[in-house]
RNA sequence: GGGCCCGUAGCUUAGCUAGGUGGAGCGCUCGGCUGAUAACCGAGAGGUCUUGCGUUCAAAUCGCAACGGGCCCA
């Protein structure tokens, strides 16, 4: 049987749904029920186990759980095991945090072990939080299989890609200019920097020339620290440059820069007076310089230094750039092309070695200011300010980066770009552009990637290189490891378990040893796709499963997982590892700043939750945008959803208490449906639902997620609650038991289980709930889940496209007289005499006709007068303006007794006959038609009000029979006010006295005597002029001037 | 500096692909309803569609540029 429902409470609900979930463990038994479906193979994004989640993780796994949902329904087979990014930077620096150490020595003095036990357990204990702060926003995912990067058979799946990698010999050992972290004494990932502003110098840089006196070239730098290890200057080989002879406090000099920067340059060096001696080509520049620290650096003596062209010199600053090979990536790239030293002086630390003389031990970031006074005492700082300016910082713990060359292990993706930008074409980009705009741009810009990291809380790097010829070997598996050490047993593949295992060089027979370095995190989630699945040791279930149908992440994740992924997968398959990618945006603060911890603006899902509940936040991040829009939060849009839930909630609720009294028992509803004499409304809502289905579906078809989402708020707030429920409030009040109600009680019924599951994948706990109430409670037979329910159909005999239309008209009527209603200032209790449409299109006959019930009950009518297409109403008088200019000249001093006269006559007539014939007759002359101009006056009682396809007329003239009955509905109204304030049960009787004082309003009233007793559910009532007044409650009232005192009492006995 | 996305009423937004009087919701003002009721409904006011230039008979919509925001990169 169907059970009353209490107010909306999003909280109760939503916890009663989950327990019951689990009660059932619903998850298993949805996925178990499509297990013969069509397989859908999502990989879910990892987030990284630090801490809470954020409202865009939030949006990020309520968009993936909705679109899973939505995919099951229609018949899905899923498989989708939530994954946790558990390894890495930030989780070491955190434990290091925590532990007080600030730097890798401390780390190797704790231990390695109990260090990498103390990240493990950081990472563990922080998946557990965020799984619930996950499901408490009713996300069903397999939480209880998840996959996890430190799991051995996670590392296997890295182990195995990277042994395909060096297989293909993709897996390259080489010193490169890497990002480093002088703090956590490691390579970063390009991925890994984060770029903000900060001041750094801004220094001007005379080097002197090799073979020419008291000549210099002019170079600019932010990073005197990297003048050390200057090995050559850039040009540009088509800009012009100029000698120029200078002056400055009397002393001459010759400078090089480019010509166009000239005039900032001497700007810069405060030179006085200039002299222009020659213009060069930069190509043309055959110039040997000396180390402009050759006095600190013994070793810069070493080595010669010329002038380069290079094209990624710009025409800024001086057109010469200062190049470093050892820390710089162009600069690299430049030497390596013309087999310059790569000469980097600078250590792991972030301090200066051996090779960099004086200035060994001293911390580059301390060395700037050393620097530039060592060179302002060489004569060498042509000028020194401060810039600010975007500079790169590591992303976990913001120490600026460093650019050194060291030795790294890379995969050299760039070999498999052009397959890679082939394979990009092949997947479907949700929007379109995030894979033919990003990231195919970002592919098409990306370097090698740096795979090594010098650090311990990660996928260690299964490269074995013998210690004796050099000869590197990987190990694909645990197994393999074993077999070739002989290790028997290996409890945990992290290190340090697997640092001192050696193996046999095959070439040599000597001794090989591990390569210290663990994995780039960015590697771990990079095989997700193949790891989930257990992948190398389950090879059939790749076969069945690989690649994956769809992934759904973040636009940040274009450079991260999207490209990880991709890389990877090219490596080792190469294709793409996924299908289709929707790229969403990211949450931002109201006024589209991000959120952030230092700008005190984060909203945490929890907040939301607690003061809305889920399922509004839910609707809300799934309606607000686009998917790939960025998303500017915004409390009060929650709000709004979650008045929209409550109206949900209410519509399905009212009926409740009707439907229980008459013991209805809905079954078969769609052949009963069939039986009933429906009326036009109920046809109406049947086919809105299933036009609903459709717009749903061709949403879906392209993840647009917020057009789907929208029509269904419309759809219950317009069509359903502010309409539907409305037509058939008196129907379900009737008590007799006639086909009638039976009809909107079944209507109603079809469309709130019908949208029970279309709004299930987006709101799943009140679709739930009203599923187990409306479904569940009447047929035990069903479904035990709305989730496991099948998709709904639009059944396509219940469209009436036309219906829709004429309810759209009568809707514009109904909303047209109200408006005129309100000019006048009468309220809708008092029924009006008639209202009268004056259409101006087809259509509208046809609406008003076949709906004129409808539009009877809603306008609270009398009567409706429907007009042809352009009739005039004839209550409509017609007023005549005289046109005085013509007036006048035509006739003369008659003009004034024309003017007079046409006032007088019937405007309608003349109106008439100006149309008709183009003049009209007056005694005092004829009137044409350039004389007059006509304007339509509505008479006072009536007011009118358009509507898209014509004009409504209210006509309010009263007549006995409304006075009547707006009285009676005035006295009825305010009784059933102090019904309710009594608390008085809608069932319960009551005595009731009325007293007015005016006679005769009260003869007015008393002609519906029965009528209001009926209403009020008076056993006794008396109305009169002068009668005493009594009763548990008696109130005054003023209605609309007249006084009256009512009292009403319980019936006793 | 480059790529991509975004910029419409006080707030959140629809409309932009396929140019032709800019629609909503919230908030505000006024009103209605009172058997969903610590709910619900209607009306009204409120817009140089970020700015400028261009294409066109016609631009929120197409193009260019600038400004502001976001993500990514150098």
């Amino acid at each position: 049987m169907l059970k009353e429902a209490a107010q909306y409470d999003a909280k109760t609900v939503e916890q009663n749904i989950r327990k019951f979930w689990e009660e059932i463990d619903a998850y298993s038994q949805v996925r178990e029920l499509r297990k013969n479906g069509k397989k859908f193979f999502f990989v879910d994004g990892p987030p990284y186990t630090t801490g809470r989640i954020h409202l865009g993780t939030a949006w990020n796994k309520i968009l993936k759980d909705s679109i899973l949902r939505y995919k099951s329904m229609n018949g899905c087979h899923i498989l989708d095991r939530a994954g946790w990014d558990m390894h890495g930077l930030p989780i070491e620096v955190k434990v290091e945090g925590v532990l007080g150490f600030k730097s890798k020595k401390d780390i190797e003095k704790y231990g390695v072990g109990n260090f990498v036990d103390k990240c493990k357990e950081f990472a563990l204990s922080h998946r557990d939080e965020m799984t619930v702060q996950f499901q408490n926003l009713g996300v069903w995912l397999n939480w209880r299989d998840p996959y996890m990067t430190l799991r051995d058979e996670y590392i296997e799946a890295a182990w195995w890609t990277l042994k395909q990698a060096h297989q293909k010999k993709l897996l390259e050992r080489g010193l490169r200019v890497v990002n480093w972290c002088p703090r956590c004494e490691t390579a970063i990932a390009d991925s890994e920097v984060e770029y903000a502003d900060v001041t750094d110098p801004s220094v001007y840089i005379k080097f002197p020339l090799a073979n020419e006196e008291n000549t210099y070239i002019v170079i600019w730098t932010t990073t005197p620290w990297t003048i050390p290890a200057n090995i050559a200057v850039a040009v540009h080989p088509s800009f012009e440059y100029v000698k120029v002879r200078v002056v400055k406090d009397g002393k001459e000099e010759i400078l090089i820069m480019a010509s166009e920067l000239m005039k900032n340059v001497l700007k810069q060096g405060r030179y006085k007076e200039h002299e222009v001696l020659e213009t060069i080509l930069g190509e043309d520049l055959k110039i040997e310089y000396k180390a402009p620290l050759g006095n600190k650096v013994p070793k810069q003596n070493e080595f010669p230094h010329h002038v380069y062209m290079a094209d990624f010199v710009t025409a800024e600053n001086t057109g010469c750039v200062h190049i470093a090979p050892g820390h710089g990536i162009d600069d690299f790239e430049l030497g390596a092309r013309h087999n310059l030293p790569i000469f980097c002086p600078v250590g792991a630390d972030g301090k200066y070695t051996e090779e960099a003389g004086d200035y060994k031990g001293m911390h580059v970031r301390e060395a700037n200011k050393v620097v530039l006074d060592d060179l302002s005492e060489n004569g060498l700082l042509l000028a020194s300010g401060k810039i600010s300016h975007r500079y790169g910082h590591c992303w976990r713990c913001k120490t600026p980066i460093i650019y050194l060359a060291t030795e790294q292990w890379f995969l050299r993706v760039t070999d498999l770009k052009e397959k890679m930008l082939d394979e990009i074409k092949k997947v479907k980009w949700y929007p379109e552009w995030a894979g033919s705009a990003r990231f195919a741009d970002w592919v098409t810009g990306s370097r090698d990637w740096c795979i090594s990291r010098q650090r311990y809380w990660g996928i260690p790097i299964p490269v074995w290189v013998c210690d004796f010829c050099g000869e590197v070997e990987v190990m694909g598996t645990m197994d393999e490891l074993k077999a070739r050490s002989g290790v028997k047993t290996l409890s945990d593949l992290h290190r340090p378990h697997v640092d001192n295992i050696h193996i046999k060089c095959s070439k040599c027979d000597n001794r090989m040893s591990r390569v210290p370095d663990v994995f780039d995190v960015w590697f771990d989630s990079a095989v997700a796709s193949w790891a989930t699945l257990n992948f190398p040791h389950d090879q059939t279930a790749f076969k069945e499963w690989w690649p994956a149908d769809f992934i759904t992440e973040g636009h940040d994740q274009t450079r991260g997982w999207f490209y990880s992924q991709m890389g990877a997968s090219m490596v080792s398959f190469g294709k793409a590892p996924y299908k289709s990618v929707l790229m969403h945006g990211f949450t931002l603060d109201t006024e589209g700043k991000k959120m952030s911890k230092s700008l005190g603006n984060v909203v945490s899902p929890e907040e939301v939750i607690a003061k809305y509940g889920a399922e509004s936040l839910r609707f809300y991040v799934l309606s607000q945008n686009a998917p790939w829009d960025d998303l500017k939060f915004s409390w009060d849009e929650v709000g709004n959803m979650h008045r929209m839930m409550n109206i949900l909630w209410n519509v399905y609720r009212f009926p409740l208490p009707y439907m229980i009294l008459d013991k209805f028992n809905p079954q078969d509803v769609e052949d009963v449906l069939a039986l009933l004499p429906l009326r036009l409304e109920d046809r109406w809502i049947l086919s809105k639902m299933q036009s609903l289905i459709k717009t749903v579906d061709t949403a879906m078809a392209e993840y647009n997620l917020h057009k789907a989402t929208r029509p269904i708020s419309e759809f219950v707030l317009e069509d359903l609650s502010r309409w539907y429920v409305q037509l058939i409030r008196p129907r379900t009040w009737r008590e007799a038991n006639d086909p009638d109600k039976l009809a909107a009680y079944y209507t109603l019924y079809e469309v709130l289980v019908t949208l029970a599951k279309l709004i299930s994948p987006f709101a799943p706990h009140i679709s739930e709930e009203m599923y187990q109430n409306l479904v569940r409670n009447v047929n035990p037979e069903a479904p035990a889940s709305v989730h496991m329910c099948k998709w709904v159909i639009p059944k396509e005999n219940l469209i009436n496209t036309e219906l829709e239309k004429s309810m759209d008209i009568i809707r514009e009527i109904v909303e047209a007289s109200s408006n005129a209603r309100q000019k006048l200032k009468r309220k809708l209790r008092w029924p009006v005499k008639r209202i009268v449409v004056a259409p101006k299109k087809e259509g509208v006959a046809e609406a008003v006709e076949s709906l004129e019930s409808v539009l009877k009950e809603q306008t609270n009518a009398k009567e409706i007068v429907l007009l042809n297409v352009g009739e005039v109403w004839e209550q409509l008088g017609v007023e005549v303006l005289p046109n005085h200019a013509a007036l006048g000249p035509a006739f003369k001093k008659d003009a004034g007794k024309v003017i007079a006269e046409l006032k007088k006559a019937d405007g309608r007539e003349v109106k008439k006959a100006i149309l008709e014939t183009g003049s009209f007759e007056l005694k005092a002359g004829t009137i044409t038609q350039e004389m007059v101009s006509f304007k339509d006056t509505i008479p006072p009682a009536i007011a009118s009000a358009a509507f898209s396809a014509g004009d409504a007329y209210v006509d309010t003239e009263l007549t006995r029979e409304i006075e009547s009955e707006g009285y009676a509905r005035e006295v009825i109204r305010r009784i059933q006010d102090m019904r309710k304030e009594l608390d008085l049960a809608v069932e319960e009787e009551i005595n009731a006295v009325v007293e007015i004082t005016d006679a005769n309003v009260v003869e007015l009233v008393l002609e519906l005597k029965d009528f209001i007793a009926g209403e009020i559910r008076a056993k006794s009532l008396d109305i009169g002029s002068g009668i005493e007044v009594e009763g548990a409650l008696v109130k005054e009232w003023d209605v609309e001037g007249v006084k009256m005192k009512m009292g009403i009492g319980r019936q006793t006995g």
